[in-house]
DNA sequence: ACGGGCCGCGCC
DNA sequence: AAAGGGCGCGGCCCGT
């Protein structure tokens, strides 16, 4: 496919989707589509190899070349390739595999069917129809070809692909993959355990240009064509090819409309009846693969090479010394990772989906009676709706951003006719019918927003309208208690609310009767009506969070899709992000509930296996640690030198009167209760001054994000010159960190890149050209990325020593998945003790067992039958 | 019927 | 006018 630049610029408009008509799905690599940033304009771009789904219209002049002449310049490719398709060949070529040209770098790449790589892990799915392995123009494998395609699917099936083993498993050779990962899986879904692996070109990409996701992306395809990824490649032969040709530019057919006219839609069929209807086309396209793949790989490490590494402001050697030395093994600790999966409890999910649907089913019931009341279609409306939700609360209303756009007051909506009603003179049920939904007839007030200007009807909005009071539900009410706060790393929205609660509940007597209630009391007349209303909003907020629940996590975690044989998940664990943070996916293992809002304890479902245990191991203010030590902040890294409560801490260093009273011990920073002690001899800070510390805490997480005084001032309903004021008490005392962060900003602005801890760097391309705002958002980008990359920097050099190290080996420890600053690990019970000391080690000292850090890394871990035990 | 845009929300 | 960084994903609605 063509690069991004052309996606979002030009060409953009000569877009159009093709339709995925295919049967079965063919595919080389896991494919993904991503969004763009919020308000930013790029929309859509291929994330990973795959073929795209979005072409030019004019197929005829694909970069100026017809289809035909990318035909002709791929069958040159026939020449070279020595095509494999009986176990005798396979046996003769691979002993000059593994013996006369041992020493050579092999790039590798399969073909897939029977699988859909948009749901499916391609852990235990999947089946490889062939492969192709390249080595150079110079290398002579048999009749003087270069390059080898290996037909799985008629040469002899997992026969002829086993005869490969000495090759794919030798660790001596060196095999170059572009998304190993997926490659990997397939093959070893065969019995292989691929080794050797020597480098992923989807990460050297990634190193070189981490900012690709909004301009080209990193599909082979895109990267091979990309000239100044290409630029360095080794001049070529007239007419030589180099970059990927896509699946659909080569074997794409207009699709025929019933009245036999062409049609715009392109349709490529299935894998397999390529390989066998256009066979030379289809191994020319195959082979091409693993030698543009090769001539990727070799442009990057030139490219890599000639980046300077600084780590920690020290020289180190090149970029590419650093993909050999942290990259490269992690790409394939990550993929181990995959491989082993975690087990889930399906019968519990099972549980909770019955208790959940119930649940759901009872405030749904709840709020839409109150509703009918008002407008009475409602009894059928589906609350999960938004656009359904916004007409009736806001029906009416003016777009804030553009007052030209307004909602109607009355709107009809499509909905599935569950109910199975009949029309009127109809027999029937119809599959869907309409409904109208009108304002229930109020004026009511918000302050939220989408970011296209409507009224938000999110579950923070409906909490403004409904206040705190109870759905009371006549069944479930009692069964539900939140458990009691045993977290301390609240984000900021939740410390909003919990300020919002201490007001609340500490108003006089008899105002509490309707102090309780939002926004919708008043709107709705008062009284019994105004009441009632609050009482049926809070009900839609259950359904809200409920049916989140369910169609999150609670059925996703049961399908058979991303689970292999053995019943465990398999997400994929990418490094895609801008930061160097990994992201899980199919399914997304880092976001499941946290304890506290987790009504259904998701948690549980993931457990050990019999006889064995989960480690879950997390650094504590990993960010907060990794900011004091860029910065080198004196007050901060006292803070952590001195231990205990970091953020009663900061709370005395920013108000001199809770220094003062601290001093004087009238009150404690923190008390662990000793022997003989019942309770603390003074008050506690965090009791004593409470808000102080929320404040305190609060600021020590946003300011990392480049929080402004106006956010602040928001969240907090206060002007923005007290919210200034209180950021200006946080940076009294952390005067480094404010030059840290404008010397970032200025780096960012004269380079147009951050580095971070291990150097890696973050580009800004968009820098240069940015409108105020958006370079706002790139300044609070380059004082974030150093902050957060250097973290994940930190949690990737605690994976790799946890991975290397021996004795976990031995004992059977493995690690099964990361969420940013945590690790889980899986082994035998009756090592679990050992296992999480060593566990500890490694993450206090990730850096070859040594902490070069100015400050210590803190590790908080415990070993249980399951994920919500051990948190 | 499918995919994109949008919204909303889960996590760190 | 916008005013906290980084993700993935599901539902709805609307276009094709």
């Amino acid at each position: 496919m063509q690069s991004s630049g052309e996606l979002n610029g030009s060409l953009s408009h000569k877009l159009l989707e093709y339709s995925k008509e295919r049967p079965s799905t063919g595919a080389r690599s896991s494919e993904a589509t991503e969004r763009g940033p919020p308000n930013g304009k790029p929309s859509v771009v291929n994330d990973e190899p795959v073929e795209t789904y979005v072409v030019p219209i004019n197929l005829n002049e694909e970069n100026g070349i017809h289809p035909l002449e990318h035909r002709q310049r791929l069958e040159h490719i026939y020449d070279k390739v020595l095509v494999v398709d009986n176990i005798s060949l396979a046996r003769d070529i691979v002993r000059k595999l593994t013996t006369q040209y041992k020493g050579l770098i092999y790039a590798c790449d399969t073909e897939v069917a029977k699988i859909d790589v948009k749901k499916e892990t391609p852990v235990d799915h999947g089946e490889v129809i062939c492969f192709s392995i390249y080595s150079g123009p110079t290398s002579d494998l048999g009749n003087g070809k270069s390059c080898i395609w290996v037909d799985v699917l008629d040469g002899g099936g997992r026969d002829i692909l086993r005869e490969f083993a000495p090759f794919f498993e030798d660790p001596s050779i060196r095999k170059v993959w572009h998304n190993y990962s997926f490659d990997s899986h397939v093959l070893e879904n065969y019995g292989l355990k691929i080794s050797g692996f020597y480098a992923d070109t989807m990460h050297m990409a990634r190193l070189w240009d981490s900012s690709r996701r909004t301009s080209g992306g990193y599909s082979l395809e895109a990267l091979t064509r990309d000239p100044k990824i290409m630029s360095s490649a080794k001049k070529c032969s007239e007419g030589e090819l180099i970059g990927k040709i896509s699946m659909k530019t080569i074997f794409g057919k207009k699709k025929i409309k019933k009245d036999g006219s062409e049609g715009k839609l392109i349709t490529i069929p299935p894998v397999e009846e390529l390989q066998r209807k256009e066979r030379v086309h289809w191994i020319c396209y195959s082979a091409l693969d693993s030698i543009s793949t090769l001539k990727l790989f070799e442009s990057l490490q030139r490219k890599l090479i000639t980046e300077e590494w600084i780590l920690d402001g020290v020289y180190e050697g090149s970029r590419y010394d650093f993909y050999e030395k942290y990259w490269r093994p992690f790409g394939e600790l990550l993929v181990q990772m995959e491989t082993e999966g975690m087990l889930v409890d399906r019968a519990y999910l099972a549980e909770m989906e019955k208790l959940a649907t119930v649940e759901k089913e009872l405030a749904t019931d709840r709020f839409r009676k109150w509703a009918s009341r008002y407008c009475p279609d409602t009894i059928y409306m589906n609350v999960g709706s938004d656009a359904q939700l916004r007409q009736l609360f806001f029906g009416g209303i003016t777009n804030r951003k553009d007052p030209s756009e307004s909602l109607p007051m009355s709107r009809t909506f499509k909905i599935l006719n569950v109910d199975n009603v009949i029309e009127e003179g109809k027999k029937v049920a119809k599959k869907y019918r309409n409904i109208t939904l009108h304002n229930l007839g109020v004026e009511i007030q918000t302050e939220i927003y989408t970011a296209t200007g409507w009224p938000s009807v999110s579950g923070d909005a409906l909490k403004v309208l409904a206040g705190k009071v109870s759905a009371e539900y006549d069944l479930i009410d009692d069964a539900y208690e939140p458990l009691s706060d045993g977290n301390d790393e609240f984000t900021p929205e939740q410390m909003v609310n919990e300020d919002e609660e201490k007001q609340a509940t500490s108003i006089s007597e008899e105002n509490i009767e309707t102090s309780i209630y939002g926004t919708a009391y008043a709107a709705f007349g008062e009284g019994k009506e105004g009441k009632e209303a609050c009482q049926a909003i809070a009900a839609l907020c259950e359904v809200c969070s409920i049916d989140s629940l369910i169609s999150n996590f609670i059925l996703p975690l049961q399908g058979t899709h991303i689970s292999g044989k053995d019943d465990r998940i398999h997400c994929s664990l990418n490094i895609n992000t801008e930061t160097g943070r990994l992201s899980a996916r199919r399914p997304n293992l880092q976001n499941q509930p946290a304890l506290e809002k987790d009504r259904y304890k998701i948690r549980q479902a993931f457990i050990a296996a019999p006889g064995n245990s989960l480690i879950v191991a997390d650094y504590g203010q990993l960010e907060l640690r990794i900011l004091a030590h860029l910065a080198n902040c004196k007050s901060m890294l006292e803070a952590f030198r001195a231990g205990g409560d970091f953020h009663s801490r900061t709370a005395m260093n920013m108000y001199p009167h809770i220094h003062e009273a601290v001093e004087q011990k009238r009150v404690l920073l923190e008390w662990q209760p000793q022997p003989g002690e019942e309770k603390p001899p003074a008050p506690l800070l965090k009791d004593a001054y409470a808000s102080e510390r929320r404040k305190a805490k609060m600021l020590n997480f946003s300011i990392a994000y480049g929080k402004t005084p106006v956010g602040l001032a928001r969240d907090w309903k206060v002007s923005v010159k007290e919210a200034k004021a209180t950021v200006d008490l946080w940076y009294k005392e952390r005067q480094e960190v404010l030059k840290w962060q404008e010397e970032r900003k200025n780096e960012a602005q004269t380079t147009q890149r951050v580095h971070t801890l291990l150097g890696r760097a973050r580009h800004f391309p968009a820098m240069a050209h940015a409108s105020k705002f958006q370079r706002g958002h790139i300044e609070r980008a380059a004082i974030n990325t150093p902050v957060q990359g250097s973290a994940a920097d930190v949690a990737m050099c605690a994976m790799l020593e946890i991975s290397r190290n021996a004795q976990l080996k031995e004992l059977g420890w493995k690690l099964l998945l990361q969420v940013h600053d945590e690790v889980i690990l899986e082994g035998p019970t009756e090592s679990a003790e050992v296992a999480k000391a060593i566990v500890v080690e490694c993450m206090s000292k990730p850096f070859y067992g040594k902490n070069f850090l100015k400050v210590d890394l803190s590790v908080d871990a415990k070993c249980a039958k399951n994920w919500y035990a051990a948190k």
